[in-house]
This record gives C-alpha cells, sequence and structure tokens, in this order.
RNA sequence: GGCCCGGUAGUUCAGUUGGUUAGAACGCUAGCCUGUCACGCUAGAGGUCGUGGGUUCGAGCCCCAUCCGGGUCGCCA
C-alpha cells in the first residue's frame, strides 16, 4: 500500500464538524498534525484543520505495519487518515469533537514537516518578528486563522449591506495620477515615458466623485489604499477602506448610510445590537471636553476650564496663560490621588514631550488638599477649583496652563487616556460609537502662518458659513462628519463641492493659483461643468473595523501579511533592489551609496 | 527624524556589586509505557549571550557605535 499519497481516499468531513452523530460513519479526514501522544501500544494524533481538532486513534493489536507507519508522524505532517468514527473511551470535555475520535484503517503522510521554529498553538507568545518572517506557520495558529476567517464573513456581510441599499461596486485604477496633498504617494515609474511617474491611490477620491457624474448613482468598492507615512498600531502603509459615495444627498443621508452599516455587521456577525441613532458631538465639544476629535467616551474624566478662577490669581504661570489661552483640567476618580512622586515624574515627562510647559496637581486626601500649587493660591480659589471639578476624596486634579488652547486641550486629552489605562476603567465590552460634525474647514498651520484645508479641498463648506470665507477662514466648518469607536476613528468622509464656483473660491481660500488646480484636478472640474449631480460620500477603515470587532490589539492580527515598522515585509524581505536593467527600462539612474 | 522598551538554547524567559563549566520550562532526539488528550517516566543533544569596537587581570552584565523588533511623538489633506 502506498503510504504517502491521496490515492483512492478523498476527504469526507473537516475535523471539527464530526461529533457523537457520525458514531459508526466510516470518514476520511486530513490536516495537519498537532501532537502525536505514543503510549506504547495505544497511539493518539491530534489532527488539525481550520475547524477545528480530532482524535485519530490507532492501537498495535490488528495492523502492525499501520501502527509503525503512525509512530513516524512528527509535529505539523500533513497527514490523511481513513477510519471509523467512534465513541472514546475516555472523553475529553474541553474540545468539541472529545466525545470521539476515529478509529484509523488507513493513514497517509502527505508531506513530512520539519521541526516549526516555534510551536503553532493559540495565544503565542513569540516575537512578532519570527511570526512575521514564518507568516505562513504563523497563520495556522488558530487565533490568527479565525481572525482571516471572521474578517471574511465581515466583509461578506458588509457587500451584502451594500447591495441591498443599492450600491454598485466599481473597480478605480490603481495606477493614477499623483495629486501630492496631503500623505506622502507611493510612486510607480512608468518605463514607456520617459521621468514620468503613476502613484497608487491614497483613496479613491476623484474617481468616486467623478462615477456621480457619471450617474451611477450609489458607488461602493473594498478599495486598497497606500500611503507612504510611518506605522503605527493601528496604521499600515497598504490597508482596505470601504469607500462610498451616494448621489442626491446631504450629510444625514450619509450618516444614515454609515450607522446602518455598522448595525448591520454588528448583528450579523457579533449578535450585538446597537442602538441607533449613533450619539453626535460636534468638533469643537470633543475638543473642549475631550482634547481629541475621536475621543474614547466609554469613561468620564471630562475637561473644564478653570481660566475665570485663575485668571487673577498670584501664580503667574495661570494668570499669563489665561490671558491668550486658557487654564483647564481633569479630575481622574477612583483613588488617583495615591499617584506616586514617580508616576506623576512619569506623566509629567509625557506632557513635556507633547509640547505642554509641565503639569500641575492637586489631591485631595484623607490629610486634606495637597498642591504643586497651592502656596500661589488663595483659599478660595483653591476651594472653587475643587468644587469645579467636583473633586472627592481620593481624586487627582490635573491642571493644565498653556498660552495656546491647541496645547492645554491636547495635552489633557493625552491625560485622561493615560488615566484611564492606569485606573483600569476601560470597559472591553462597550462599544461607544460617535459621529464627530461640524469639522473646521481651515486648520492654522504654525509653520507656513497659513491656513491649510483640514480636509481634501473637495469638502464643501456648511452653507451659512460660506460668506465667512473671505473674511473669517478659521470659523468656516465643513460638511464632514468622522465616526469614531471607542476613541479610534473608523470613517471619514463628507459632502462635496459640485458648484465650479465654489471650488474655484476654495482652491485660492487654500492658496492654489487658478493654474495650479486647473494642472491638477482641472478633469474634475470640467466635469462638473456637464451636469453634477450633489453628491457625498465616505470611506470606512475596513481592517480598524475588524480589529476592533475582534478586539484585536494590533491591524497585524486582522491582516494576513502586514508590514512591520520600517515599512518591510519580513517573509519575502520586500523591498528588495532592482537590477541594473530594470531601472535602465524604467529610466533610473542608480546612485552610488556614498552619494546618498 | 525624536523619545521609551526589548534582543541570552529551536521558543519563552531567569541570570546577584563584573568572577569557576551561562540555567529553567516548553520543544527536539532516543528508550519504556493500553485510554492519553499540555500524557507520564528515564536519558540525551542543543549557546558566536543581535553585531562591531572599547574599559578591565576578567564582560551576558559597564561604555561607545551599529543592526533588528515593538510602542509612541512628528507625520497620516
Amino acid at each position: 500500500m502506498e503510504h504517502n499519497t491521496m490515492k483512492g481516499l478523498k476527504r469526507t468531513n473537516y475535523c471539527g464538524e464530526l461529533n457523537m452523530k457520525n458514531v459508526g460513519e466510516k470518514v476520511v479526514v486530513c490536516g495537519f498534525t498537532q501532537r502525536a501522544r505514543n503510549l506504547g501500544t495505544l497511539q493518539f494524533i491530534d489532527l488539525r484543520d481550520r475547524t477545528g481538532i480530532l482524535q485519530l486513534a490507532f492501537d498495535d493489536g490488528s495492523d502492525r505495519e499501520l501502527f509503525d507507519l503512525a509512530k513516524t508522524v512528527r509535529s505539523e505532517f500533513v497527514i490523511m487518515a481513513a477510519g471509523e468514527v467512534r465513541e472514546r473511551e475516555s472523553k475529553n470535555l474541553e474540545i468539541p469533537t472529545g466525545e470521539i475520535e476515529v478509529y484509523v484503517t488507513d493513514l497517509r503522510i502527505l508531506s513530512k514537516a520539519q521541526t516549526p521554529p516555534f510551536e503553532i498553538v493559540e495565544n503565542s507568545t513569540v516575537k512578532d518578528e519570527l511570526r512575521l518572517k514564518y507568516r505562513y506557520l504563523d497563520l495556522r495558529r488558530a487565533d490568527l486563522q479565525q481572525n482571516i476567517i471572521k474578517r471574511h464573513k465581515i466583509v461578506k456581510a458588509a457587500r451584502d449591506y451594500f447591495d441591498k441599499n443599492g450600491f454598485i461596486e466599481i473597480e478605480t485604477p490603481i495606477l493614477i495620477k499623483s495629486t501630492p496633498e496631503g500623505a506622502r504617494d507611493f510612486l510607480v515609474p512608468s518605463r514607456i515615458h520617459d521621468g514620468k511617474f503613476y502613484a497608487l491611490p491614497q483613496s479613491p477620491q476623484l474617481y468616486k466623485q467623478l462615477l456621480m457624474v457619471s450617474g451611477f448613482d450609489r458607488y461602493v468598492q473594498f478599495a486598497r489604499c497606500f500611503r507612504d507615512e510611518d506605522l503605527r498600531a493601528d496604521r499600515q502603509p497598504e490597508f482596505t477602506q470601504i469607500d462610498l459615495e451616494m448621489s442626491y444627498v446631504d450629510v444625514e443621508d450619509v450618516m444614515k448610510i454609515g450607522e446602518g452599516f455598522v448595525e448591520h455587521i454588528f448583528r450579523e456577525c457579533m449578535d450585538i445590537e446597537l442602538s441607533l441613532p449613533i450619539r453626535r458631538m460636534t468638533y469643537k465639544d470633543a475638543m473642549e471636553k475631550y482634547g481629541s476629535d475621536k475621543p474614547d467616551v466609554r469613561f468620564g474624566y471630562e475637561i473644564e476650564d478653570l481660566t475665570d478662577i485663575v485668571k487673577d490669581c498670584d501664580f503667574t504661570v495661570f494668570s499669563s496663560a489665561a490671558e491668550t489661552g486658557s487654564v483647564r483640567a481633569i479630575c481622574v476618580e477612583g483613588g488617583a490621588a495615591a499617584y506616586s512622586r514617580k508616576e506623576l515624574d512619569k506623566l509629567t515627562e509625557q506632557v513635556r514631550g507633547i509640547g505642554g510647559r509641565g503639569l500641575a496637581w492637586i489631591k485631595i486626601t484623607d490629610d486634606g488638599v495637597q498642591s504643586t500649587f497651592s502656596k500661589f493660591m488663595k483659599e478660595e480659589e483653591m476651594q472653587a477649583i475643587v468644587s469645579r471639578m467636583n473633586a472627592k476624596n481620593g481624586d487627582i486634579i490635573f491642571v493644565v496652563a498653556d498660552g495656546k488652547n491647541k496645547i492645554v486641550l491636547s495635552v489633557l486629552g493625552m491625560l485622561r487616556l493615560e488615566a484611564a489605562k492606569k485606573m483600569n476603567v476601560i470597559d472591553p465590552n462597550k462599544w461607544c460609537f460617535l459621529w464627530i460634525t461640524e469639522f473646521p474647514f481651515f486648520e492654522w498651520d504654525e509653520d507656513s502662518q497659513t491656513y491649510v484645508a483640514m480636509h481634501h479641498p473637495f469638502t464643501s463648506p456648511m452653507e451659512e458659513d460660506i460668506a465667512k470665507l473671505d473674511t473669517d477662514k478659521g470659523s468656516v466648518r465643513a460638511k464632514a462628519y468622522d465616526l469614531v469607536l471607542n476613541g479610534i476613528e473608523l470613517s471619514s468622509g463628507s459632502i462635496r463641492i459640485t458648484d465650479p464656483v465654489l471650488q474655484k473660491k476654495m482652491f485660492s481660500a487654500l492658496g492654489l493659483s487658478d493654474e495650479e488646480s486647473y494642472q491638477k484636478f482641472g478633469f474634475l472640474t470640467d466635469a462638473f461643468t456637464y451636469g453634477a449631480p450633489p453628491h457625498g460620500g465616505m470611506g470606512l477603515g475596513l481592517d480598524r473595523i475588524i480589529m476592533l470587532m475582534l478586539g484585536a490589539e494590533s491591524l497585524r492580527d486582522v491582516i494576513a501579511f502586514p508590514k512591520v515598522q520600517n515599512m518591510m515585509e519580513l517573509m519575502t524581505e520586500c523591498p528588495s533592489e532592482a537590477s541594473l536593467d530594470q531601472l535602465a527600462e524604467l529610466h533610473i539612474a542608480p546612485i552610488a551609496k556614498e552619494n546618498k
């Protein structure tokens, strides 16, 4: 009998689907060897496929040759076994197939395996570096494999949702024109056109707007997007965005589709009913209460303004900050007054790290009120702060002062998150969705001393603010909305400009000359002169949604072949060098290393 | 580009003020074992302590440089 081919056998069942109902059936199963246990005259092999683990049993009573063959099976060998399902003599109630086993009558070793560099088990503690180098082995682990399978189910549910709501899925090009606004583009050299380049899309933004001009009315795409920027745990240089656009809609309509989408996938894939509508918060409120445009509202510690209390106090750090900026605070409850000097020093260091001058605090303890600045303050001023913050015994109040509001708020936003992590008050089973609305159109840029667009230049301003485009740029709000879940931005969208006159005005407000803007975006503005339905849409970060739904800590856990921090893919060692011939064909001159 | 953390056996880690032959667990190899299921028992193999330089009588440990991985700030319209 041949022992290394599938000849004569065909799989009848996956491992995980067999149970007591199958007892007595002849089956053929296959997969990887999880573990082999040899008890002398009795052997067991745990067989693993994507559905689970199944025990194969052998004894030396009947077939000596088969029994000796089974002895040679090692971890991760690929095997196929035929036999009869029978009830176990001693059951293992820890696993779903633990009541049965397959008593093997035919065993095939389809592929031997060398000892893997790490054990293929759940909850691996192996370093990412090694896991990613042998990603194909890492992906054999049940937990990671389940993540990828659940990802498939979420994508399937998403497609169903958009189909049901009248969206047409359309693919847009991957090789496109570079418009170096925003993130850095990945460039692809052209062979045919000497010195010219394609870019990989950061998003299909312009194409989807053109599809609205073409009359498709509702478009969706599961779009691969590329940004040549540094990585984070929740940022990969290539990622998937559910990109959608709708005609004849305003802000409310797009938000409704977005809400329906998360409701649908949470119901279908998590069995969770979200309560709609999703809470809304203006950008201004988010910044002033939480110090972030993507606040995590699973906990409190909201920011309060103390400027009016301290503006005339003798502590010049506060009084001078109050002149152009503000003095604000958060109150951390639940025994945070016990923070040690060391912990507070570390926080202060973090504050300095993001541009803050320092950190003042007030501890409310059994021994009364202790503070870094009480000697400068009048008793009633301290009392006013404590009562404004609603501070109780055991609480600590963090006070931040700066001549720039932006710094005060971002520092407190950071402290809020750090304190919540430290106090362990974040409930991982809570799903706090939030729409952030009324984003400012422009952001003041300190470096260039100009206003720059906070969104792409096709975002429509709110009608009531259009008049202020020339007079008061800073207060113009955009018809833009972000969807935030537990402090992570899931999606970003807007209603677009379709009026060529207004579009021109926006370009010039951003400092783009007519020639420049026409050269870059003329194909779009031209298109709008042939009849442009009003439209808007959004892009949903698919990888991030899946990461949050699965409780994963990094995008790497929901992407089959992710990249590491320096943008390499460790398994294939990409990027790699190109040959001189390839470079010559692409009109690229090699640069000697010493000239770099 | 900045800051923080890490790199010691195949893997995860320990390693005292710098001091004999660098340890443990798991894995691996071999033998024994009839109901295991993280099987058990016995024995064994396995190390350029990320790399290069320096200090020292002596470096896994101290210093400098560098590489790799993670987190984060900048950046991500």
